[in-house]
Formats: structure tokens, C-alpha cells, sequence
DNA sequence: CAATCTACCTGACTTGAGTCAGTTAAAATA
DNA sequence: TATTTTAACTGACTCAAGTCAGGTAGATTG
């Protein structure tokens, strides 16, 4: 039992018997599990019928004989969207936000106790979760935009620093304030700030700000550890680049640092090439790319 | 989305999704999951009845029904125990023994399916599920006695030895040399070699021999990093020092090194006492303890 | 040796999950 | 405007899982 293999359907055998103990903790409120999924889903604002069908995966029939049910319990209300009145709608009502609230304090107390059992480990017991979930989401990462001083832009903006301040010799963290002093300049309609997320996980991002009437610099490309080497970095810049086209840019720059080779790899292999300095250290390559 | 329990969350639903397309493998054989596992879980020279509801936590009547279908499948057998024949054994037939190597193969395909999207990071991928593994299996971890030379005490004592060359400053590899050359003496009737098991995956071990006719040497206390800050080292020297009581050593010595802060701290809150030097560097604390 | 206990079995049942064919009303299209 | 497509619904079904109340053969105990 040392191989990979075996070790991993350890874990599966292991997490199956730990997730069935949590599902089941769905129940003891007298539902089934598939109406206390439905449930938990449904947003107090309302959340579409097709839209719950494909995140459950659920036939058209049973979905709609659970939120029946769920109706006759007075917990959710389903009308017509008004856009399209074939489209219906289904929200919570104040008794079912309370049912809602209930579940989530379940989950709650059930992670709580996974902790609890975990003892002083938790920090690592994390680290491993969020790695494995990551993996597993490795196709689901979507790239969004973000304000730059949202609360996801500015925890990668502060990993991407702390990088920065590991790797580069030159640089400290006296150089780097946080939150960003000129957040402006990354917003619409002269800059951009980007964000990857691996379900509501932010793992990666990346920033645009106007330098000239054409002429526009990429900032801050940073992949969260757990998701290097499966080319986020390559779909940021993709992302950015076709971003600054879209806004009238004709041309890009970007500094970084020698110390920094996978980045460096990653913007030469995206088709930048070298240019002439155009900022102060620690940057010591700087880089253009036509878009 | 930062906060640790948000996080675990993830990686239930995430991990809840992946394992259940694991199990729906186990289908496309024409044969419900219950069945499946009850076959996965029947040994090829024979389980008895009691064993397989107390693993699968289920009731008599499920799983007689079950076992009755394996039959007439012709995959299994089930016969009386002749020692006490209330009880009955089921084992498998050889057609059964194929289908089971086709079920394995098919956990082994999807195993590997898990890794080929991870790309390059299986080893931290695996340390991750280990580490999980091992926290949820805290409460299960069982000593049992092994053999010097077995796999998991070559693996245990190999870690260990790795652990030693890191931590103390004058243990150096060419010190250390493996398989153990004085295995036999860790044997009965002489000595012990005790492995603690979180399911198949060894994560500790602590050894024993005869120094003199009432005396005894604890050696090679290894735990998992994994394992670590749980009592299991704890668990693991109450076991040896049972052991030793029953094999009718009145005393026993250990030596160990300053650097091995953890295993000192230990030993004092065990009640072990410092005694006289008794063997060479780089020990440099020598302990004794009356059992 | 009778009474009790144990391990397993059988039959009758409930429940939840899920499938499928057909229906209705609204939107999109020719 | 007539036809087709779409979104959701309803009713009738299957299937696996699980519960529960006996029943039987073999062990254990006073």
C-alpha cells in the first residue's frame, strides 16, 4: 500500500464514508436529501428552474415534483420569469430563508467538527483540501472581471506580492502598498482587472492600465501554487490581451524580473519580445507584444 | 471565500461530485452498487457474514438478499463456519474472483483518470489525500505486531532513518543501513516490531529488544508527519512497554538525541527518567524506565 | 435438558431516486 | 398566421435501498 494508486482510493474510501456522514446531516429535518439540495441552492432572490435542472443534474419531472414539495411546505415560491413567462423562477420564502439558514448552520457545525477532530493540524488539512479541490476543478476555472479593490483582487494581489518579495532579491515589501494606491487606473474604461476562479476560490489574476492613447501595460500576472503548470497562466494573458484589443489598444508593455523564469518563459512563449527599459528596478526585462 | 470552513466546503461538494462519478463505475456491470461492494469486499479464501455488515453497516436482511443475488450470479459461495456453523463464510467462486479483478481494475483506471488531469503534480496531489486520509482515520489507527523485514516496518524504519539525517546535526546516511541488519533480534521471542496502521498505510512504528535477562532497548520510534501532535507516540510506547511487561522484562532503556526534541518531551511525560550513557553517539541522552 | 441466545434467513413492506411518455403554455420561426 | 421549438409540468412507472416482524438451526447456559 505505498503506491499512488492505492493511496488515492484510500482517500477515496475514506472521504465517501466522511461525505456520506455529512450528507446524511442533510437529513434529521425530515426532508430527503434531493429537496434539501434543491433547497440549499435556491437563492432568497430567486434562482431560475433551468438553472438549478443543470447545477443538480436533475430530470425536468423530478425537479419539479421536489420544488412542489418544497412549495407545499410553504419553504420556496415559484412564479414566471417575466422576460419569458415559459421560464419560472423559484425564491425562498421567510420561512424557507429560515429552513435555508438551518442547513447552513448544519454544514457549518459538520466542517467545524471535521476540524475539531483535525486538532492543531488545520492550517495544513486546508492547504491539502483546497490543492485536491483545485485539481478536480482544473476544467471549471472561469475568468471574471473584478474591481480592483474587491476582496479577491486584492487577497491575489497580496499573494502575488508575497511572491514577489520571496523571489526577487532586489525587492521588499516596503515597495509594495497595499490596498492598491492606484486602483482607479485598473477599472473600465482605461484598465482592467481580471479574475481566475476555481469555484468561488480566486486563483490566479491579472491587470491592464492605460500608458498611452494605444498603448497599454500588463500588470500583476499571478497563478495561485496549487494550480501551476496547467497553463492558467497562459489563459490570463490570452484573456488580458484580448481584453486590451477589444478596448482600442494597438500595442502592450510589461516589466518583470529575471528572478521570475516561469513568467518570463510564459510571456516570450505568448509572443513577447524584448524592449527597451521603460521603469525603475527591481524590474530588469521589459517586454512588448502587437495585439 | 477565505475562511477555512468556507473552504472545507469546497472540497466536500467538489469531492462529493468526483467520488460519485467514481461509484457510478462501479455500475455499467449490470449489478447495483450495493451488490458491487458487497463483492469487492468478499476475500477469494472466504469473509465471514458478520465481518461484511459490520464493514458495510448494514442490516441482516439487505445483506442476506444481497449475497443470495451474488449466488445466483454464481460469483459467490456461502457455506457454515465449521467451528461454529450459526455463522456462514462467503468466499468467492472463480468466475466471482474475475468479476472482482474487473471491478479493481476499473477503481484502478479511474484512479489513474484522477491523476492524468492533475498533470504534474501527482506527488503533492497524493501527499494531500494522505494527509486528509490520516486526519479522518485518526480515530482508527490500530497497532499491530509486524516483521522487521516486512514492507511497511522497512518503509517505517526507512522514514525514520530519513528523519534522523535531517534533524540530527551529527547522524549522517553511511551511519544507517537498510534492510536492518540485526532484524532477527527485534523477533519473539526476543523483541518486537510494532506498526501502527491507519487503514493499509503505515504511519508509525517502535521496536524492541532484549539487552539482558529482565532488560530490555526501545528503538526506532517513528510517526507519520501526518500523524503527528495526535498522541500516537504516546500510543505507541504505552503499546511497547505493554508488550515488554508481558514478555517479562522488568526494565527498559532507550537512548536518543537532544535534536529529537518532540521524542524527549515524550519520553519525560511517559516517565521516563535520564540514566548513565550505554551507547555510543550520536545518542547523546540515555533514558530508563521501570515497566 | 429445557430455556435462552445468537447468527442468519425470508417475506412484506416503505421510501427516495429516477425515467419516460404525454401535456400545456409561451416563444421563436417560416 | 400556422408551425415548430422550448420550458416546465403531470402521471405512471421501475429500481435500489432500507426497515421490520417473524422464523430456523445451532450454540450456550442454568
Amino acid at each position: 500500500m505505498l503506491d499512488a494508486i492505492a493511496r488515492l482510493r484510500r482517500f477515496n474510501r475514506v472521504v465517501t464514508r466522511e461525505i456520506g456522514a455529512l450528507d446524511t446531516s442533510y437529513l434529521g429535518r425530515g426532508r430527503p436529501l434531493g429537496a434539501a439540495r434543491v433547497l440549499q441552492l435556491v437563492k432568497p432572490e430567486g434562482t431560475d428552474v433551468a438553472n438549478l435542472r443543470q447545477r443538480l443534474d436533475l430530470d425536468t419531472g423530478l425537479l419539479s415534483r421536489l420544488l412542489r414539495g418544497l412549495e407545499s411546505e410553504g419553504l420556496v415560491q415559484v412564479a414566471a420569469d417575466p422576460d419569458d413567462r415559459r421560464r419560472r423562477i423559484a425564491s425562498l420564502t421567510p420561512t424557507g430563508f429560515a429552513e435555508w439558514q438551518v442547513y447552513d448552520a448544519l454544514g457549518h457545525a459538520k466542517a467545524q467538527a471535521v476540524f475539531d477532530r483535525a486538532g492543531v493540524r488545520q492550517d495544513a488539512l486546508v492547504e491539502a483540501m483546497d490543492l485536491i479541490a483545485t485539481v478536480m476543478l482544473k476544467e471549471d476555472v472561469v475568468i471574471r472581471d473584478a474591481d480592483p479593490l474587491d476582496l479577491a483582487a486584492r487577497s491575489c494581489v497580496e499573494a502575488y506580492y508575497g511572491l514577489l518579495v520571496e523571489t526577487v532579491p532586489e525587492c521588499t515589501s516596503e515597495m509594495l502598498t497595499l490596498p492598491l494606491p492606484d486602483a482607479e487606473r485598473y477599472r473600465s474604461p482605461d484598465g482592467a482587472f481580471l479574475v481566475a476562479w476555481s469555484e468561488d476560490l480566486p486563483i490566479g489574476c491579472v491587470s491592464l492600465r492605460r500608458l498611452g492613447p494605444k498603448l497599454a501595460e500588463v500588470k500583476r500576472l499571478w497563478v495561485h501554487p496549487h494550480a501551476r503548470g496547467q497553463g492558467l497562466g497562459l489563459r490570463l494573458m490570452r484573456a488580458i490581451e484580448a481584453r486590451a484589443r477589444d478596448m482600442g489598444f494597438s500595442h502592450a508593455k510589461l516589466d518583470t524580473n529575471t528572478s521570475l523564469t516561469a513568467a518570463v518563459g510564459l510571456y516570450r512563449s505568448d509572443g513577447w519580445s524584448d524592449t527597451d527599459p521603460y521603469t525603475m528596478p527591481p524590474a530588469n526585462i521589459w517586454m512588448t507584444k502587437r495585439l
